[in-house]
RNA sequence: GGCCCAUUCGUCUAUCGGUUAGGACGCAAGAUUUUCAUUCUUGAAAGAGGAGUUCGAUUCUCCUAUGGGCUACCA
């Protein structure tokens, strides 16, 4: 298996679905996945964009075998460093009828383009034009030599055949025909830069790189009846690989499929890492946006495929052990950031509190709190149930470690009033009676003391919660009240007694 | 415009001719709880439309509609 992306720019969520595939395909199936960099266009090209590919499969834990940095039998695995191989083959189809010179400038192409589409018609390079143009089927053998020798651009064209079905099998989609008398005769090889296009390169890398199965998105499912053209001219079909072409992520609302810019407007990431353009414009990713690399990846993996089964909830070699291609839909899958939220707090909430209170603890430090990793940890067994993301720690547990800045209105106008002021001040002398300050103790004797003198527990308990916490929310108040201490519990309610009144 | 692909609750999806059309997210209600959450229970919510084929179509075929992709010397 191969992932092949293009470094034009960062990979966004659907190109890391796409690999994820690959790869869970090459795992199951005991097959190698390789990772080809088809900088084959030199325009393009943006610098950075390849190790943010590398770094983003890497953070989704997706391994590679064979690639640029992991070196491998069938290296190098970038295309700029493959182009001596590519000319041979272009040339090769040249030889045998199957492909051509042309010599149009880009130009010459924009004028007639522009040309045939006044009258009204649209304009395609292909059996109807070739011969007219100057290409190396008009021109003369002499005359084409000439020309090259002397310098002008060409390019080779692949000579689409007239009026032939073409039957092709996609895992995905079953049979599909197409008619190549509606297809035009694609470029293979510029000389400009020297370099092939995609489609040429494309078709010897997997050949030579003896790929099994093509897993890629539907926007190129127009270009398999070339693909399988170009695989029976250079005698290859009976080993060309088996396609699948998956469907397209789509906008959460509207048309159209997911773009860089909806991330933007919606308030959701649309790339793995944050992106830092080389214009210095930047993109949230969602290691940043604070997702686990699990949680990523399942909620991928669950966005056009699914088990058959109810599960929901995936490890990567659960993904493995299920994942197959006859269970991939066929159509678009509109991205939902809901979704994605959900598989992130379900992630976090199934994690052990040692994890999320070392995960924590810097969050704490940065904050300038001085707490150990077993504060944190605490800290965080109380309040993960609430959170989403390690990012929400802070501001569900900021007032365990700090007075709280003011008492919400609300909760004040509730529980503040009535006799609920004088029973916070004799729970003051209840609280501090207790030796050892813990959560046991904090409960047996708060309960006792309300049982004791029949007040009403919650009146009581929100109160304490106002004075304490200053809101509504929050775990238990034993726990806070051992998580703060006693002098703090004490300090908090005194504060709030003078503050109310 | 041409070619290709697709179409089940708002969203992701199950169903491989006969089902009370199932699950998940989100939403609503209830239970639990000292609050907020979590958790649990329940509820609302779907086969684009029209022709066929068939004893019977969400499922097969065709047409229409809608959505999407491609249509570069980009991938």
């Amino acid at each position: 298996m191969r992932f092949a992306p293009s470094p034009t720019g960062p990979l966004h969520i659907g190109g890391v679905r796409t690999a994820l595939y690959n790869y869970l395909f090459a795992r199951r199936h005991g097959g190698d996945f390789i990772l080809r960099i088809e900088d084959t266009d030199s325009q393009r090209f943006v610098p950075g964009a390849e190790d943010y590919i590398n770094e983003s499969l890497a953070w989704c834990g997706i391994r590679v075998d064979e690639g640029v940095r992991e070196g491998g039998p069938h290296a190098p695995y970038r295309q700029s460093q493959r182009r001596e191989i590519y000319l041979q083959y272009a040339l090769q189809l040249v030889a045998s009828g199957d492909a051509y010179y042309a010599f149009d400038t880009p130009e010459e192409l924009d004028a007639l383009r522009a040309e045939t589409e006044a009258r009204g018609e649209t304009f395609s390079y292909n059996y109807a034009v070739r011969e007219r143009l100057a290409t190396s089927l008009a021109l003369s053998a002499d005359e084409v030599a000439a020309r090259i020798d002397r310098g002008d651009g060409w390019v080779i064209r692949f000579r689409m055949p007239e009026n032939e079905e073409v039957a092709m099998q996609d895992i995905i989609r079953g049979e599909v025909r197409v008619n190549t008398s509606t297809l035009d005769d694609k470029v293979l090889y510029k000389s400009a830069d020297q370099l092939p296009t995609y489609h040429l390169a494309n078709i010897v890398d997997d050949y030579l790189m003896e790929i099994s199965h093509v897993i890629r998105g539907e926007e190129w499912l127009p270009s398999l009846p070339l693909h399988y053209l170009l695989y029976r001219s250079f005698g290859w079909s009976a080993t060309q690989p088996e396609f699948a072409h998956l469907p397209l992520l789509l906008k959460p609302t509207g048309g159209g499929k997911l773009s860089k810019r909806d991330g933007d407007k919606m308030g959701f990431p649309v790339f793995p890492l944050r992106w830092v353009a080389p214009d210095g414009e930047t993109s949230r990713g969602y290691r940043e946006d604070g997702y686990f690399p699990e949680a990523f990846i399942n909620m991928l993996a669950m966005l056009g495929w699914n088990p058959g089964t109810e599960q929901e909830i995936f490890s990567m070699d659960k993904l493995t052990a299920a994942f197959s291609l006859d269970r991939v839909g066929k159509s678009g899958a509109r991205f939902d950031p809901e979704k994605a939220r959900w598989y992130n707090a379900s992630y976090l909430h199934a994690k052990s509190d040692e994890e999320l209170g070392a995960l924590f603890l810097p969050v704490l430090r940065e904050k300038g709190i001085d707490a150990c990793i077993f504060l944190a940890t605490k800290v965080a067994a109380l309040i993960k149930d609430r959170a989403t993301f390690v990012g929400d720690f802070w501001e569900l547990s900021s007032y365990l470690f700090e007075m709280p800045a003011g008492y919400e209105a609300k909760t004040v106008e509730k529980f503040w009033k009535g006799d609920n002021p004088a029973r916070l001040a004799a729970l003051r002398s209840v609280l501090e009676g207790i030796g050892d300050f813990t959560a046991a103790h904090i409960d047996a004797a708060v309960h006792t003391w309300i049982e004791a003198n029949g007040h009403p527990m919650g009146q009581v308990m929100n109160t304490l919660r106002l004075a304490v916490v200053g809101a509504s929310k929050g775990p238990g108040m034993a726990d806070i009240c051992e998580l703060i201490g006693k002098t703090g519990t004490l300090a908090r309610i005194d504060r709030a007694l003078e503050v109310l009144k």
